[in-house]
RNA sequence: UCAGAGGGCUGGACGAUCGCGAGUAGCAAUAUUCGAGGAAAGUCCGGGCUCCACAAAGGCAGGAUGCCGGGUAAUUCCCGGCCAGCGCAAGCUGAGGGACAGUGCCACAGAAAGGAAACUACUCGGGUGCGCCCGAGAAAAGCUGAAAGGGUGCGGUAAGAGCGCACCGCCGCGACGGUAACUGAGCGGGCAAGGUAAACCCCAUCCGGAGCAAGACCAAAUAGGGAUAACAUUAUGGCGCGCCAUUGCGUUGUUGUCCGGGUCGGUCGCUAGAGGUGUUUGGUAACAAACACAUUAGAGGAAUGAUCGUCACUUACUUCGGUAAGUACAAAACCCGGCUUAUAGGCCCUCUGACAAA
């Protein structure tokens, strides 16, 4: 298993899926889907950027600075046994480095209480 | 200096903190080294490599290529040349074999779009009711069109016509030169020969298929298969075939061990190369040879990022000190050689024309 910090990795189409089935908070710099694993005790996360928002090189850039904003907050603000996903924006890439914290701390703060989602 | 032609290079630099991938050392903590491009792209060609198929060889079908010579592992690539067209020039552009093997097509316009004949008009003769009609001649005139069956002039004639002649063009043969494409002196022919082969086609040459998700190896659980051992033997049973009955046929439980298969997963393939740089030699060149030197990107939801500082460049503002914003295109995925396309800014070399000066 790679290591992110202590952070561990999705890595598998099904895990992805998998949590695409829980909660989820938008922000302008990115759309963060969590849902609790309990198959394990980790924080686990993942990235994910579609073509829509831009080419090979756009795509990497965005899933690099979501993996850096990430590794400054999520070790503090994840939740145990919890699977993460975050999804990249067309705004990713051009949004101040401070913004983009900014939006995945409230977005996580948002997601720390389990709540039933609105649509299930 | 201005205008232009051809070719090449570069693709921001340095540092700090926190992180990422791989290698090496270490029991470990950790330390240390390396870590995207000229197009990595499009996946359009050519090869290597792997598996499959296949006697050799040839044929059919299909596809590709198409002036000549050279280079190369190979090519549709590259270099040199030829021819045609364009440009004052440097240079640029060209799928550049065959239209006497055959078939087809040539819109619109136009009398006619292809064995040259009909039509209009023309010339001569005859007739006439003066509107024209009949016969003969001829293919020079006919708005067109991309293209109209040689052109111009003179002779000739009833009017005309390569009917004859001169020049130009064309066709055939062809000296000299050149490896060849080609060139084309000279001789002959009155002239019969439209375009289109990125239309079918003909000719010549070449081509087996699939691709690293190729392919090789290790190999869990579950279900199912085979072998074997032990136990069980309920069997006049159960299950299946059959509408049902009788009859008939087939099959059999549990546990252990082994074999085969190969799924999830893992390992390899996986990076030292028809490679790079430099010098010398051969060659007009592409390129080749010799020598020297340096050379670890190898992921697998996929590593280079985030933040900050200094400098460089561009733009805007400016109190001339600075301030603000920006710095292209685009990221390896088995490896090489090409092609095509994208690309901010900057730099260099060679050549042509014009102007000015000497």
């Amino acid at each position: 298993m790679k290591k992110l910090g202590k952070l561990g990795l999705l890595r598998k189409r099904s895990e992805f899926l998998f949590v695409r089935e829980g909660r989820y908070q938008a922000r302008s710099g990115v759309v963060i889907q969590a849902r609790e694993n309990p198959d394990h005790n980790d924080i686990r996360v993942g990235f994910t950027a579609t073509k829509k928002i831009g080419n090979a090189v756009i795509r990497n850039r965005a899933k690099r600075r979501l993996r850096a904003a990430c590794q400054d907050i999520l070790p503090q603000l994840g939740q145990a046994g919890t699977d993460y996903v975050f999804i990249a924006r067309d705004k990713t890439v051009a949004r101040p480095y401070e913004a983009l914290l900014d939006d995945t701390e409230k977005a996580l703060k948002r997601l720390e209480k389990p709540r039933p989602s609105p649509e299930l």
